[in-house]
DNA sequence: CTGTTAGCGCCTTCAC
DNA sequence: GTGAAGGCGCTAACAG
């Protein structure tokens, strides 16, 4: 049906064996047969079979970026970032895939399994991830298994898998071979641990919020992400670790000034709506990401507030949008697409692990024009 | 090394074949083997082996989908809906993969070899086409191939492939295995032509134009997207016969009126200036789409003019932020999601193609607040 | 440097 | 309804 290994190796009068050598590289080939091969391949114009490669084999060169939300910025940045290492020039051959979760447990595991399935070369998580025990199980145990079968995991924009999550592994007892080659690449043997490439939204959101009491701002809302989502957790915990610094009294009326929503911008409208019901009084919001930002604002003008005059707005992320909104939106930036590039070398090995296996991306305060001091009344 | 269906069979009593067939899903099996079966393979933890499966049956559960930047929601819309088509619970087990090419005609054709090698099962083409003789017929030689080798394609947001292209086609006399099974699915044998499901741009670009002649404005300026681009031209093309219709004179100055940028918010910006330059007096400004409108919106807003009091702005597309720009966008929308939707049914071949293999998709004008009628000075 | 020989794991006719 | 057997196209030892 299709031309084979075989069509092309007769055409150029050698074995399949040979062809074979002189597509996959990397062996020793004289140079008239190899012309002489690449001639047949293109007269024929030959394409390798993936699936009878992988199989014989035994790896694919497939790399799966699961993302909670394609249509959202925020990881298709990350997710053109983790491509574009994959160029043809830069790492041949790999085809990075995304796949969208929809923010749902379920298909991420679903995803998993049929990148598992096609047994991928690496698999990279985006954003944040469900705070469930038993998901995080189900998750840590088919990423295990996943690693055992040599596929890489890096985790971009997520807390590394909790601990206990991820007992169980190595127990098979390396062979004794160590030493081989040392420097140019780590033991194969023995599955690679997952890499995280984490976000400093701790610090992002403390930073935030700083700005935000010291421009004199006592009154603050947060319409937060989803609950059970680590990045949710973790901006909250910025936020009221700010408050809490600054006077322990704030912390007590945070509860009550906060509301959860999904990262969006009718979340945001919503949010800002419910907060202005519960404290008519809020001389600023501070919202999950900078679409909900988007969200609040829309909200607080339908309502006949100016922004910043009545009422400061800040995001989280700093996309593209985020500095040509009206006002330019005050928010904190992080460096999506460096993140996304990172975890790509890591996720085809071009870049060695992070000390810990963790690294932390810095998140920067960009203060813009929807924040000001509230009013004076 | 990893379980096999060889061991999901020996532990469950029963064949290789048998496992096969109550896996697949498609062959008589009894029930009391069947349930057998299925729990060795949880016990297992069994997991297909895609490469495997696609090599010996020939098909693989792959479908791409490539678009031209991720990063940008008008594709991440379009995508997710494609991917929300291949749920398992809709499609069962079919993995659908987004390949972002940049816009680069050179990486889509390597991201269809990739596709092509893992033998996918459709490709789904998003957005505007290079307008390229040469990488036209490269493109249209390869997608010939590939629906040959049997996958389905289908083109979303752009054009069908001119005639001329596509032809040559279908010169392989179709072997006499016919009838096979006939009235399950269509008969497999000679490629299926690509399907089309093509938006209204010219359409859209012509009521936007007639919006802003009704408005009164006679001096209008264009930041039009990349030359070459299908989506540049055809909606330069509406905008053009609006202006032709309503007064043939207004159409001498559109060439002067026109620059052409990225389809991104600095070529809003910068078009945007270029425009007050080689017109100060123009009194609106239509963008190539709702985010260069973004962009020329902060252009004029530095230059202290005020929109729409001074000038006018629409964009194209009707993203989600457009609604919650200050002021609201004027913008046409295109029913993103739904045409991805359909575009993933026809991928799948649940859906039948529509007459001529074109479905043109409707878009609406949306007049939002970013327009009005000129200043009368 | 190149050819030969075995499979990789699964699907799919064929028999039973 | 189920088993047995061959082969999908390629790669990876081995020889030479």
């Amino acid at each position: 049906m299709a031309v084979t290994l075989a069509d092309v190796a007769a055409r150029a009068g050698v074995s399949a064996a040979t062809v074979s050598r002189v597509l996959s590289g990397n062996y020793p080939v004289a140079g008239a047969t190899r012309s002489r091969v690449l001639r047949a391949v293109e007269e024929l114009e030959y394409v390798v079979n993936g699936p009878a490669s992988a199989l014989a084999a035994a790896t694919s060169d497939l790399v799966g970026v699961l993302v909670n939300d394609i249509a959202d910025p925020f990881f298709g940045i990350m997710a053109s970032a983790v491509q574009s290492e994959m160029e043809p020039e830069k790492a041949g051959r790999k085809l990075a895939v995304v796949c969208n979760t929809g923010g749902s447990p379920e298909r991420e595991l679903t995803y998993l399994t049929l990148l598992q399935r096609q047994r991928a070369a690496a698999v990279v998580l985006t954003g944040s991830a469900v705070e469930d025990e038993k998901h995080t199980a189900a998750l840590a145990a088919r990423l295990r298994r996943m690693a055992e079968a040599g596929t890489r995991i890096v985790l971009c924009g997520r807390p590394p898998l909790p601990e206990d999550a991820v007992a169980g592994r190595g127990d098979a007892p390396r062979s004794g071979k160590a030493g081989r080659d040392a420097g140019k690449d780590e033991t194969e043997d023995g599955p690679a641990a997952p890499i995280t490439v984490a976000f400093d939204n701790r610090g992002g959101a403390r930073r935030l919020t700083e700005h935000l009491l010291a421009l004199g701002h006592r009154r603050i809302g947060y319409v937060a992400g989803p609950v059970e989502r680590t990045t949710t957790r973790h901006r909250l915990e910025g936020h009221r670790a700010a408050l809490a610094d600054h006077d322990p009294a704030l912390l007590s009326d945070a509860e009550h000034l906060t509301v959860h929503g999904a990262y969006d911008r009718s979340s945001g409208y919503d949010g800002a709506l419910e907060l202005l019901r519960r404290a008519p009084d809020l001389t600023a919001v501070l919202a999950a990401n900078d679409t909900v930002a988007l969200g609040v604002c829309a909200a607080l003008r339908d309502q006949g507030l100016r922004i910043p005059e009545d009422v400061s707005v800040a995001g989280f992320d700093d996309l593209p949008f985020s500095a040509d909104a009206a006002p330019a939106l005050t928010t904190v930036r992080i460096p999506l697409h460096e993140a996304g590039a990172r975890a790509g070398r890591l996720a085809l090995g071009r870049e060695s692990a992070p000390p810990g296996g963790v690294a932390t991306v810095r998140t920067e305060l960009m203060a813009r024009a929807s924040t000001a001091p509230p009013r004076a009344d």
